[in-house]
DNA sequence: CTTGCAAATGATAACAGTTATCGTTAAGGT
DNA sequence: ACCTTAACGATAACTGTTATCATTTGCAAG
């Protein structure tokens, strides 16, 4: 049986934080303030059970660790692919109907559509230049 | 300077293959059938020469390895959570467009969207109950 | 030709991110 | 208070990828 445990409460609070797309370490490194024995096996063990539960969604970028986000709305993501980091977009429901309202789509038994931009953040063009 | 080697031929070729988006570990193995002496760091390095040279593109799943494909109109994924397995889907443009058509991205600097549908392909569907 | 040079290769070590293992801790029920 | 068992912390093992380096290859100048 699953317990939720304080781990699991700090793990979710922290990624409750509005835009905060934290990997492992970065989750691993903000638990430690409060709990400063976790280990890390314990970050990822929570954050695949809170993805079990649907409380979490994981963000996998072209290089880099994965990253997380607490499970919203659909929404779109934006990627920079200097630093990977991420920035949520919301699009229109109806661009998401539209691709969805496809034959082959709804042949292939979909359960999520993840809609990915890619490109420099702001941050990046500013400092690589 | 860059040089269009029989290594990196091979691997193209292979690449262009269709409804085919290898791993390194299978495009590894096919190229050791006329390349035997090839070396899995040639397959990496080439590969990544390819998707610079805009030939090639990496696609990146939940799990697992990358997967890759020669670079082609842009066309959506359905990619089966349980084994990895990538399908193209190829969705009406006007879609593209009217995701496209959002300030915030535009602001962004979006230079690629990548559209991924996500479910149980029917191979897992048929074998996983 | 053959010599020289730069780029690419093959082999393999190193690295990063993640998962598995295992002895210990602690929460919840009886 | 005790018992059971899920979860924990520490760490080893594993997987996918990148870096290193000596060797080979292909082109070009002599």
């Amino acid at each position: 049986m699953v317990r939720m445990t304080e781990q699991r409460r700090v793990i979710y609070e922290i990624l409750s934080r509005e835009a905060w797309h934290p990997t492992v370490d970065e989750l691993f490194l903000e638990a430690k303030k409060s709990l400063p024995r976790i280990s890390q096996a314990t970050v990822y063990r929570n954050i695949e059970a809170l993805i079990q539960d649907d409380l979490a969604t994981k963000i996998v970028g072209l290089n880099g660790p994965a990253r997380f986000e607490k499970t919203k709305a659909p929404h779109a993501h934006f990627e920079c692919r200097s630093c990977g980091a991420i920035k949520d977009i919301f699009i229109d429901t109806e661009c998401i109907n539209s691709i969805m309202d496809n034959k082959e789509i709804q042949q292939c038994a979909t359960e999520t559509i993840v809609v990915k931009l890619l490109g420099l953040c702001q941050v990046c063009r500013e400092t690589n230049i």
